[in-house]
DNA sequence: AGCACGCCGACT
DNA sequence: GTCGGCGTGCTC
């Protein structure tokens, strides 16, 4: 009888791998492979990291029953998890529980289902077209001129599936379920759909520079607002999937509008796969098969998507490189930018890095020679660079408007700009009505029960919202404390912005987008496409705007309160408002017409402020000016940060719990080199939903030294078994402060 | 993380 | 007497 002992990673916070035997004659190409195995009295699905290890304990093994004959999992997703295991302190089983699709990780089958489609049921003649009053029933009978489309695509290209319905009940449209097969490789012959725009020299240089590199290599395209930089991509795309190899395309959550998904389906015949948090568990899958697979030649995906395994991969694209979004803040803190990085090494393909405004990290990357910086400094379609304006708040009258954000000065620029017909986008990175609520006679502010946070006033519904737990109180009558009934709203948010906003303009259309206003993709279309066709000419929104959208004809930014994200404790705070202030800008003047920004302000000598404006003083000459402070206060890049956390519904056993830490770490922390530690603190914000938190920054100034040191730290705390109701985390690279 | 084991308090 | 509170320790 044979039997092989196998190592099985399990999706336990456990950090190390469990021994098994396996009743199979099984290589090292099973690696990867799920097992089901009985733990501690339960049944587990967990992975095979290790084959032919050695019984050297004197335990009686269990048995471990292989649930795929071959491994799904390629091996440089393997590796790369081994390593973010390492680099980021979390346990290599709860990595892979991470990275697998819900339906895999429960045991599921590595193959696909039936997959609904929509195809024609009847020729489409002039006759039926003249019946068909909708555009968007129009569009679809189209598309599918050329052959059956996933209900997927169609909803990712910003159909309805009403309007879907719509069709199938007019019987011209029919469901039909398409049969995919695994390993059906995709065809290299007639790539494009469509022939591409005519690329300009810029674009040209920048296209050749990545093409003529096929080895491991990372290019930053620094490329500014309607620069083109979508098109240098889809080039350079296009040219890896001739070659037979696929292509990772990662994008922040934000992004993955109707217009995304249409340039590459438009673009490529090849098979489009996504990941994305609309995706059922049965859709993503389907992606993960679609790649595993080779099926299909580009994946679009948000973060998680890093973890897909594709076969033939040879290129990754993460557009919008800065986006925090790339972070994940919880279970496994990985940043995919990072850990991509590592993958495209251990797969020795390139990585593209696509931003107007990079991150400090991949700019001193760039000084440092790791990475190559291409410029694309044209607007594409010879749009010209916006101008911009500066109000001085504290020389403008206190107006009504002012108290709800909004100048006199703005006002007028307003009511002129939407009196010739032409579009104005209001920023304001505050939702709701009012920021706090206050009792007049006490001075009684209202705060959140669960957290160590006041609460929003939101108009609608007459309630009190807390922004960090989300939970809605109803608006009281009266002061809890001294029972007064006058209570103050103070601070705006876009809601109140909104309303005074339509007693101002009454004839012109508004559009709010925020996360309350809009809850679902379909009514964020539904909004832009107002906008789109000229029917609102103010936008107004929070974050949600400032990124992706296309906007012609919007000649007017304004950035209502800089002054907020310009004035906090972070260390990050200019980096961010630097980036946000140029891609808000960026959404003025795409079109024709030379566009204006426009920023509010009660500090107008703020150095910050006034580069920003200059039109001598790029965004890279500003991160330039940051990263030098940067430097002589040694903080990241040149420095290497984590963060030891830990929360407790008990205050006292969260602090003590890391104060002893504490007390241990002082014995070794010298065995490290260049490396600061801090006392035991607590975060910002202590409670959150009745839990405390507290923290220990760690700082070095070498990432291997802090790596090592974390490891020892961990270790610590493995020594010991961490208390009931302590949760304790190791945040590597953080780009939150705590 | 789960789950079992074990040692003390407040009940029928 | 016993049910159950949760502190402690282990999981191939």
């Amino acid at each position: 009888m044979t039997s092989t002992i196998v190592n099985v990673a399990l999706n336990r916070p456990l950090f190390k791998e469990f021994a098994y035997v396996i009743n199979k004659e099984i290589s090292d190409s099973h690696i990867g492979c799920r097992v089901k195995v009985n733990f501690a009295n339960s049944t587990m699905i967990g992975v095979i990291t290790k084959v032919g290890v050695k019984n050297n304990s004197s335990i009686k093994l269990k048995e471990a029953t292989l649930i795929d004959e071959q491994s799904f999992i390629t091996d440089d997703v393997i590796k790369m998890l081994e390593f973010g295991s390492n680099y980021y302190q979390y346990p290599l089983g709860q990595c892979f529980n991470v990275a697998l699709p819900k339906l895999l990780r429960e045991g599921g089958a590595f193959s696909y289902e039936k997959i609904p489609a929509l195809q024609l049921c009847c020729n489409i003649d002039g006759e039926i077209l003249k019946k068909i009053k909708s555009d968007d029933q129009k569009r679809i009978l189209d598309l599918l001129k050329t052959g059956p489309i996933q209900r997927k695509e169609l909803r990712e290209r910003g159909f309805l599936s009403s309007t879907e319905n719509a069709l199938i009940k007019k019987k011209l449209v029919e469901i039909i379920n398409i049969e995919k097969k695994e390993n059906e490789a995709f065809s290299t012959e007639n790539i494009l759909k469509e022939t591409p725009p005519q690329a300009n020299t810029e674009q040209l240089s920048a296209i050749y520079t990545v093409q003529k590199n096929s080895d491991f290599k990372v290019f930053l395209i620094n490329g500014i607002t309607g620069s083109g930089k979508t098109e240098v991509y889809l080039r350079i795309i296009e040219d890896v999937l001739k070659k037979g190899k696929s292509v990772l395309v990662l994008v922040p959550e934000i992004s993955l509008t109707p217009q995304t998904f249409d340039r590459f389906y438009r673009r490529f015949n090849v098979p489009v796969s996504s990941v994305h948090s609309a995706l059922s568990d049965r859709e993503r899958l389907d992606s993960y098969i679609d790649m595993a697979t080779g099926n299909s030649g580009i994946l679009i995906g948000t973060r998680t998507a890093v973890f897909t395994p594709i076969k033939n991969l040879g290129l990754i694209v993460i557009d919008e490189e800065h986006d925090s979004s790339f972070k994940q803040n919880d279970t496994f803190r990985y940043h995919a930018r990072t850990l991509a990085i590592m993958r495209a090494k251990i797969n020795n393909c390139p990585v593209i890095l696509g931003s107007a405004t990079p991150s400090l990290e991949t700019l001193f990357n760039c000084y440092k020679g790791l990475y190559s910086r291409i410029d694309l400094k044209y607007r594409a379609g010879g749009a010209s660079y916006p101008d911009f304006e500066l109000i001085d708040l504290t020389k403008e009258p206190v107006t009504e408007g002012l108290n709800k954000g909004l100048s006199q000065t703005l006002e007028d620029r307003i009511g002129e700009e939407t009196a010739k017909g032409d579009q104005v986008l209001l920023f304001l990175n505050r939702r709701g009505y009012a920021h706090h609520l206050v009792c007049h006679l006490c001075g009684h502010v209202f705060t959140c029960p669960n957290c160590d946070n006041i609460l929003t006033v939101h108009k609608t519904n007459h309630r009190l919202q807390c922004h960090i737990c989300d939970t809605i109180f109803t608006a009281p009558e009266k002061c809890p404390v001294c029972e007064n009934t006058q209570l103050f709203e103070q601070g705006f948010g876009t809601e109140q912005v909104n309303d005074y906003l339509k007693d101002r303009y009454p004839d012109v259309g508004i559009e709010r987008i925020d996360r309350d206003s809009v809850t679902t993709k379909n009514q964020l279309e539904i909004r832009l496409n107002r906008v789109r066709d000229g029917k609102s000419l103010i936008m107004l929104g929070t974050q949600m705007l400032a990124k992706g959208h296309d906007f012609p004809n919007v000649t007017m930014v304004a950035m209502l309160d800089i002054d907020s994200s310009l004035f906090c404790d972070d260390f990050r705070a200019m980096e961010n408002t630097a980036q946000l202030l140029t891609q808000v800008a960026g959404r003025a003047g795409r079109g024709t017409k030379k566009g204006k920004v426009i920023i509010q302000t009660h500090h107008i000598d703020n150095e910050l402020i006034n580069d920003l404006i200059n039109p001598q003083c790029s965004y890279i000459d500003i991160a330039n000016k940051l990263l030098e402070t940067r430097k002589k206060l040694s903080l990241p890049p040149y420095s290497y940060q984590a963060f030891i956390l830990c929360n407790s519904s008990i205050r006292n056993k969260a602090f003590n719990f890391l104060s002893n830490l504490s007390d241990k770490i002082k014995t070794f922390k010298d065995n490290y080199s260049n490396l600061v530690i801090t006392p035991v603190m607590s975060d910002k914000m202590e409670k959150i939903q009745n839990r405390f938190h507290f923290h220990i920054l760690v700082t070095c100034t070498d990432r291997n030294e802090l790596r090592k040191f974390l490891t020892q730290v961990r270790n610590t705390v493995e020594e010991q078994t961490v208390p009931n109701d302590i949760r304790f985390a190791i945040e590597v690279d953080p780009i939150a402060m705590y």
